[in-house]
DNA sequence: ATAGGGCTCCAAAACGTTTCTGACTACGTA
DNA sequence: TACGTAGTCAGAAACGTTTTGGAGCCCTAT
C-alpha cells in the first residue's frame, strides 16, 4: 500500500499540463506567462491607473495568448455585486410586452450591464412574487418590472436591492421601489382630442383590461380628453387586448358611434371586422384610432391610425431611474430625454358622416 | 451627542451589527445560529444524504429568521459551473423571435436553469459573435442560437461551451455546436397542398428575405410541395417579412394568379391590402395562407388561413439538445414530443374562380 | 541634502461556497 | 470480542477575483 515515494508526487509536478479537468486560465496564469504579480494583470483588467504601458501591453498580449476571461463569479463573490439586473416580465408575445423587452435589453446592454428576465405567465396572482425570489436567487443587483398589471403592487417588501416598476404609482411597498412613471394618458388624450377636432361629438372606447395599469392609464386618458371639453364620454367598452374583445367591441358598439379609441391596435383590427360585417365601412361610418403602431397598421384596410409608442424611450428612463438606485451609482446625471409618443395619422380617421 | 464613551469604540464593539455595509447572511451564519458546523449547513440547503431530521430542521428554521439565500456567485466559483444559459436572439419584436424567445425563457427556468439573452441588432454581421462573447463573459454554460438569420455560420469555434442552433445544418465549426433543426418545410408544403388541393394550378410565393435561413427553408417547402406534384414553381416574390414587402409582392403578382403562400402573416396582410387595392377579391379571386398564426390573423377581413407554430415544442427540443452536451448532464432521455405545427384554415382559402 | 509625494508594482487577506479528508458513532456480523 | 460499514458530522483547503497594506523608485520643493 505504502511506497517509499510518495506516488503523488509525480503528477503534482506536471500538474499545470492536467489531462482531463482543463480549468479556464485565471488571472494568475496570465500572471505567470507575463512575468508579472496577478495583482498587476488585475489592474490591467480593470483598467485601473498606475500600470505602465509597457506592462500593460505585455500583460494584454498574455491574457489573448492564453484566451483569458475574467470569472465573473469570482468578481462578484468578493464585491457583492452582479453588474446584472433582472427584468419581471408579463410572458407574451404581444407586440407592447415583446417591444420593451428588447429595449430594455438593449438599454442594460449598453450600460455594460448584463440583463436576466423571469417570465410570469398570465393570470397567476403570486407569479410576479415569484419571479423576483426567482431573480433574486439567481443574484441581481437590481429589478425591474415590465409588468402592465397590477399584481405588482402585493410585492413583500424585503427584496434587498432596488425594485423599479415601469407602472403606475399604487402604493408600493417600500422606499427602495421607485417608479418609472409611462405617459400613456396622455398621448391616449392626444389620439382622442385628433378625433374630437375632426367633429366627431363623442368617441367611444373599447378599453383594455381594468385590472392592467396600462388598461386603466389608456381609459383615462380617453375620458380626460372628454372631460376637458366639458363633454360625457360614453360607456366603455370592455376587452383585454385580444382581436376577439375587439370583435365583441364592434358587435356592441351603439348605432349612433362614429368614432372609437381602441386601446390597442388588435383590438381594432377585431373591431374593424365586426364593423366590416355589419356593413359599417371605416372610416366613411366609423372612425378608427389604435394604439401600438405594431407594422402591419400602415397596411390594414384601410391603414389604421394609431399612436406609436417610444419604448427605447421608456426603458432608457426605468433603467436611469434604477441605476441611481444602485449602491455604486453611475447613474448618468443627465435626465434622459421624456419619452415621445407620436400619433400616426392615416387613413382609419375621417369626420363624422352628415346626419340627416 | 450623550454617551461619554468614545464613538468609535461602541461602533467596532458592535461591528456585527453594522450599520452601512449589511453583509447578506451566509452559510456561517446560518451555522452558528443552529449550532452546526457551516459545511452542515450547506448539505441540508443541497438537500444532502447524512443529515438527521432534526438537524435538518433546525437549520432550516435558523436559514428561513435570517432570511438566508445561498450566493450563486461563490457556488459558480467553486463548480466553475453558472447553472445558466445564454440565449442570442434576433432584438425583435416580430412574432415568431418574440415566441420563441418566451418559450425558450419557460423551458429553461423550468429546467432550473437561469436565462440570459443578448439581443442582436438586425443588420451586422458580426453581431451575433459578439452577442456569444458577451454571453461568454458573464458566463454561461451553453448557448443556445435562437438567430432565423444565418450569419451563426460564421462563428469562432473555440466557445469553450456547447452552443445549439435552432436553425438550418450548415457548416457550423465545431463538434461542440449541435442542432436542432426546425420542420419548418414540412408545414409549408402542408399550407400549399391545401391550396393546390383546392384546385389552384400553382401556388405563387411571397417569400422571406432568402439569407434568414427560416426564409429559405420556407421557400424550399412551397417549391417541394409543387415538385412532389409535377408542377414547376411560378417564380418567388421576394420580400422581407413585412407587410410592405408584402404589399410590393402584390403589385407585383400577376393577374393569373389565383394562390399565394406568405412567408408569414404580416407579408400576407401587405399583399391583401395590395390585392384589396386592385379590386382583386379575397378569397374570392386570389386565396391567401400565411404563416404564424399571429393573434391578429382570425380577426382580419377575411379571416387568414395560416400555419400554427409550435414554439414551446421547439424550445423544449432545443433545450433538450443542449442539456444533453453539457458536462453533468442532466438531460432527460426521453426525446421530446416532434413539434407540431399544423395548418389552420380559415376564409382566405377558396377554390380558385372558374376561367372563361 | 532630504522630506514628501506621485507612480509602479507586489504579497497576502478576504469573499461564501463546494470538495476533500477524516473522526466519531451505532450496528450487524464473523 | 473484533471488525467492517453505513450514517452523521466537522475542519480545512480550494475556487479566481478584489481589497488592503505596503514597498521601492524617481522627481520636485524646501
Amino acid at each position: 500500500m505504502s511506497s517509499p515515494a510518495a506516488p503523488g508526487d509525480a503528477s503534482k509536478g506536471e500538474a499545470s499540463h492536467g489531462d482531463a479537468r482543463r480549468r479556464p486560465p485565471g488571472m494568475t496564469d496570465v500572471a505567470r506567462l507575463a512575468g508579472v504579480s496577478q495583482k498587476t494583470v488585475s489592474r490591467v483588467v480593470n483598467n485601473e491607473r498606475y500600470v505602465s504601458e509597457a506592462l500593460r501591453e505585455k500583460v494584454l498580449r498574455a491574457a489573448a495568448e492564453l484566451g483569458f476571461r475574467p470569472n465573473t463569479a469570482a468578481r462578484a463573490l468578493i464585491t457583492g455585486r452582479f453588474q446584472r439586473i433582472g427584468v419581471v416580465s408579463l410572458g407574451s408575445a404581444l407586440f407592447g410586452p415583446a417591444s420593451m423587452l428588447v429595449a430594455l435589453e438593449r438599454a442594460t446592454r449598453a450600460a455594460g450591464l448584463s440583463f436576466m428576465v423571469a417570465n410570469t405567465p398570465e393570470g397567476q396572482p403570486e407569479a410576479i412574487q415569484e419571479s423576483i425570489d426567482w431573480l433574486l436567487a439567481q443574484g441581481v443587483d437590481g429589478i425591474i418590472l415590465s409588468e402592465p398589471k397590477d399584481e405588482g403592487q402585493r410585492l413583500r417588501p424585503d427584496a434587498g436591492v432596488p425594485i423599479v416598476s415601469l407602472g403606475q404609482a399604487g402604493d408600493l411597498p417600500d422606499e427602495r421601489v421607485a417608479l418609472a412613471r409611462g405617459r400613456t394618458a396622455a398621448s391616449c388624450r392626444e389620439a382622442v382630442d385628433h378625433l374630437l377636432d375632426l367633429g366627431h361629438e363623442r368617441v367611444w372606447h373599447a378599453a383594455g383590461p381594468q385590472d392592467w395599469w396600462e388598461g386603466r392609464e389608456r381609459l383615462e386618458g380617453w375620458a380626460e380628453a372628454h372631460r376637458a371639453r366639458g363633454i360625457e364620454p360614453p360607456p366603455p367598452l370592455a376587452g383585454d387586448w385580444t382581436p376577439a374583445s375587439g370583435y365583441a367591441a364592434g358587435l356592441a358598439l351603439p348605432p349612433e358611434a362614429t368614432a372609437v379609441f381602441c386601446a390597442n391596435d388588435d383590438t381594432a383590427i377585431g373591431l374593424a371586422r365586426a364593423l366590416s360585417e355589419a356593413g359599417r365601412r371605416v372610416p366613411e361610418d366609423v372612425s378608427l384610432v389604435g394604439f401600438d403602431d405594431i407594422p402591419a397598421a400602415a397596411y390594414l384596410s384601410p391603414p389604421l391610425t394609431t399612436v406609436q409608442q417610444d419604448f427605447a424611450g421608456d426603458a432608457a428612463h426605468a433603467l436611469n431611474v434604477l441605476l441611481r438606485l444602485l449602491p455604486g451609482a453611475e447613474a448618468p446625471e443627465q435626465e434622459a430625454a421624456p419619452p415621445r409618443r407620436r400619433l400616426v395619422v392615416r387613413a382609419s380617421t375621417a369626420p363624422p358622416p352628415i346626419r340627416q
